[in-house]
DNA sequence: ATACAGTTCAAACAACTGTTTGAACCAGAT
DNA sequence: ATCTGGTTCAAACAGTTGTTTGAACTGTAT
């Protein structure tokens, strides 16, 4: 109920934040249900009821968990359709996109967690669905309507954008299966910074093939577009 | 829900395949820890003790609907490289890739808990990994060292196989998100089919473009590669 | 009818879950 | 020294979990 707003133990907050971390921890290795605040409550060398105490509950602590240690920082705003060059636009995007595989084990860890929450959702969903994958998708599909000169985005223009950053996403959702089967292809820095360039290109390159299939087809004989 | 006068002793396998199924479709839904044995049992209309009678306990249960509905179905074997021409290959790798979307709900079902697996591993993960994901990836890593002219894989093409094959998978783990964003991308086999139509023409515009960069860049400086 | 497997059932079991309790503890202000 | 308010702790609570039990039921063979 009431913030620890100052110190009063030695520890004061600290064992707050030694809770957070911990939390993190085991909420990324193990899923929301398959962990104990015993447990973690054990791993922060801290009591059970310390997390009732500064989180309220076990779904508040995940909460902390999830939002607090990404401090603002994220949300990879997509520039205006017209001001960047695309092949710059997409470079940007996947280095962006790609960054967390490459930062502190805590970063990494929220993420997994926001990765988590797409498989195995515990409530939080629909806010992280509206608040980061809409924006992502739809400043993308803003973009590629720019592109191809159209007013509002159609089918193939969707399935393009998923195509896209599903490409991406690949690579947090299978981090394990990139593990056992090619762990070169993520290893250190200058690896992920490689590999975003390549999904770059690659993205660059679907964009053109369907650049060249609207101009074949400019029409596509009214077919049905959705429903 | 349940009638129990009718339920009768019939025959025995009876009630151990509603079972079986209900697991699916709960354990699909909602993962191995959210879902109880009592829920299952519930659903299925028989008694709690019946999943150890006929499966020992929850992880037989759960393995059970893991592996048993999918009769020996699945397994999208890559042709022989050279014997096809690679844009009819990856026409028919994505076709066949994004195949259970279009199927019956179990089929379905058990297909998702497969991803699951991939996010919320529960043990039978390396299992799959060996028999399912390395195969096909493998498979499609030999069709482009031919294609190439390789002998062996390099990272290069390592990251374009994980780009391929990640674009497919994207849309069976982040169905909800498709779903909610732009839900006529999924929407019915037709859909599906001209969706997979799609991502392989992207792939092969992936494939052209790296053919392009190996052209334009034939020894690359004996750059480091992987380490 | 009796016997006998195979199958179902309600109940009980032990272990674990998240949460709450109320006393103890520790600084610093009085 | 006393008081105070934030913090920690072991213990207890109530509920759920997976699993087991032993009796009751069913269909068929004897």
């Amino acid at each position: 109920m009431s913030p620890p707003t100052v110190a009063a133990r030695s520890d004061g907050a600290q064992a707050r934040e030694r809770l957070l971390y911990a939390a993190l921890r085991l909420f990324a290795a193990s899923g929301f249900e398959r962990t104990s605040v015993r447990d973690i409550a054990r791993a922060a060398g801290a009591n059970v009821s310390a997390v009732g105490y500064y989180f309220g509950d076990k779904a508040g602590l995940y909460r902390a968990a999830f939002f607090e240690p990404l401090g603002e920082q994220c949300q990879c705003a997509m520039p205006e359709a017209g001001t960047v060059p695309l092949p710059e636009l997409m470079h940007g995007f996947f280095r962006e996109l790609l960054t967390p595989l490459k930062q502190g084990e805590a970063t990494q860890q929220v993420i997994r967690l926001h990765f988590r929450e797409i498989v195995e959702p515990t409530g939080l969903w629909a806010e992280m669905i509206e608040n980061e994958l809409r924006p992502q998708h739809e400043g993308l599909l803003r973009v590629l309507c720019a592109e191809f000169g159209l007013h509002g985005p159609d089918l193939e223009l969707q399935r393009l954008v998923f195509a896209i950053i599903g490409m991406g996403i690949h690579f947090f959702v299978a981090q394990d299966i990139v593990q056992a089967i090619a762990p070169e292809v993520m290893d250190g820095p200058e690896a992920i910074d490689a590999l975003a360039d390549r999904l770059s290109e690659g993205a660059l390159a679907m964009i053109e093939a369907e650049r060249r299939r609207r101009a074949a087809k400019p029409k596509p004989a009214r077919r049905r577009g959705a429903r």
